[in-house]
DNA sequence: CTCAGATCCTGTGCGC
DNA sequence: TGCGCACAGGATCTGA
């Protein structure tokens, strides 16, 4: 479900929760493990920390506690609320110290959330083979992609999503930024020129900034930390729009599954 | 080493 | 209406 827009308007939504660095009282899970397991006495070590700050590495969201980080990756499904009822899927329950619960919802249990000393944070391996970050650094530009796709023999829309090269952007943005580069998606990385890597990197900041403003893009479960819907479904120029007609030449737009992942492009505007 | 495919899950929507 | 199948925003492991 999230890629960066979705995980950055999460993680912004779940700042404005929780400003008064609130006191985590008690937590609890339930019975079904995420992606990763978690054990009990993992879980009580975050009793009595105060949840000092919120921020976003790559696709995860970061709470930084007075001694731990609690990281947690959203997967296809996952959302934050704050609510005292109980919905199925919920799977971890934040007590806080001005009585709101903070929930983790989660159908398909893609999601991570785990519990780290701040100290295990830069040798832990979710976070050692992170790629740059489009957003976030200012030296993801057209020189840096050239530089990096000099050796790889994939299609560029696997390449740019491979987070070890690029973090953030997922399969909708994928398509949307090559559409938007002029681009074709199953271009081989190490066959684009300079220019056409300086088109792509702009290309895919232009998207990820715009869908950030946007809130994020539902399709059908995304939902920001507050409850609402994003709204940049409303704006995407390939993704889902097989068989309809390109907005800027008419030409139908094609699809086929690329590295198991849908794929979406105009076969006029995009060129290999 | 690189790369494609299978895999982990549940829910939804489609064709029959 | 009901059933089975394909597919869904991700990351990781396996094996070619």
């Amino acid at each position: 479900m999230p890629e960066l827009p979705e995980v950055e308007t999460v993680k912004k939504g779940l700042e404005l929760l929780l400003t008064k660095q609130q006191v985590i009282i008690e937590i609890s899970k339930s019975s079904k493990k995420l992606r990763n397991s978690l054990s009990l006495r993992q879980l009580s070590q975050v009793k009595n920390q105060k949840i000092l700050k919120i921020f976003r590495k790559a696709k995860y969201i970061i709470f930084e506690l007075s001694d731990y980080y609690i990281i947690s990756h959203l997967g296809m499904t996952g959302s934050w609320r704050i609510e005292d009822e109980q919905r199925k899927h919920d799977h971890i329950k934040i007590h806080l110290n001005d009585r709101r619960i903070l929930t983790y919802n989660d159908p398909r249990r893609f999601g991570v959330f785990d519990i780290i000393k701040k100290m295990d944070w830069l040798s832990d391996s979710r976070f050692t083979h992170l790629g740059i970050d489009p957003v976030l650094e200012s030296q993801f530009n057209g020189n840096y992609l050239f530089k990096i796709t000099r050796k790889s023999k994939k299609p560029i829309k696997n390449f740019i999503m491979d987070q070890s090269q690029i973090v953030g952007v997922g399969n909708i943005y994928a398509s949307e930024s090559l559409y938007l580069a002029g681009i074709h998606p199953m271009t081989q990385a190490f066959r684009l020129s300079e220019m056409s890597c300086h088109r792509i990197t702009e290309a895919i900041k232009e998207t990820l900034f715009n869908a950030i403003e946007c809130g994020g893009t539902t399709i059908s479960d995304f939902r920001q930390a507050g409850g609402s819907k994003g709204y940049f479904q409303n704006l995407l120029l390939v993704y889902g729009r097989e068989n309809k007609a390109c907005n800027f030449c008419n030409s139908l737009i094609e699809s086929q599954m690329l590295g198991g992942r849908n794929t979406f492009w105009c076969p006029k505007c995009q060129k290999v």
